[in-house]
DNA sequence: ATAGGGTGCGGACCATGGTACGGAGTCAAG
DNA sequence: CTTGACTCCGTACCATGGTCCGCACCCTAT
């Protein structure tokens, strides 16, 4: 059960340049090569998929190779260190982003109300 | 009430050569001069305000750009079709953030709750 | 008068996360 | 036996949003 390297890159819905990206960023391990090629097993897709999943979580590559490095779960410790500093940054991402909504709907509302004087879309933010 | 370039960026919070870099990019007009000096009034101030808050907003400079450029409010449409472009867009990773907030403060616990076994927290993502 | 601090300008440089390019090799099908 | 698809490698390039560098100029306090 091997998979070329365009084969893992597809089923993780990523390109091939960026799993060679990910090589040189020290992400994946060098695998076993059949006649010079690599030849991807489960667990480097498993890792592949992490990879995605945790960039999906809003950790840099830098911080997953951390978490990658710790990887046999030895340092459980910075691994809860590391969620929760990023669960903090998760929660004031989200409120900012909540706010910038609610302000964005309510000036769409009110630019819709009236076509009088200046857009308050534009008009907003200010300040 | 003019302010010199460094007293205008201190007022939004940003620093002098982003305030430049905003000039090249043509998102803030090039000022009146004194004495080859760029000299900022209370409008450029609440100018450069709309540009942080749209960013934070989650709006890229090119389109903060467009924005400015409907400048009077004469393209409400247009401004209301970018307003509801970026909610939909700010929905989606609100969700998105939500979603591996959750998973990553139950991965903590389940990680805080036992110390057998690989860490969880490099354990998942992966699929 | 001289040092420090602010300003102007253009262009180089940075980090992040890729993406593209060129040249070479291997392999199977037509 | 050539064509096309795939692989390898290293290097260069891209977009985004700045940030810094060197050099010149100018004002003010010491």
């Amino acid at each position: 059960m091997s998979m070329t390297i365009s084969a893992l890159a597809r089923s993780s819905g990523v390109g091939v340049e960026t799993v060679r990206y990910y090589h040189r960023r020290g992400l994946l391990a060098t695998p076993e090569r059949g006649e010079g090629i690599r030849r991807y097993n489960a667990a480097d897709a498993r890792r592949l998929g992490f990879i995605r999943g945790a960039q999906r979580a809003g950790f840099t590559l830098e911080q997953i190779g951390e978490l990658l490095h710790l990887d046999a779960g030895l340092d459980r410790a910075r691994a809860r260190e590391l969620a929760s500093e990023r669960i903090a940054a998760l929660d004031a991402k989200i409120a900012e982003m909540q706010a910038a909504r609610a302000a964005l709907e309510r000036l769409a509302r009110q630019c819709h109300a009236s076509d009088e004087g200046p857009c308050p879309i534009i008009a907003a933010f200010e300040g």
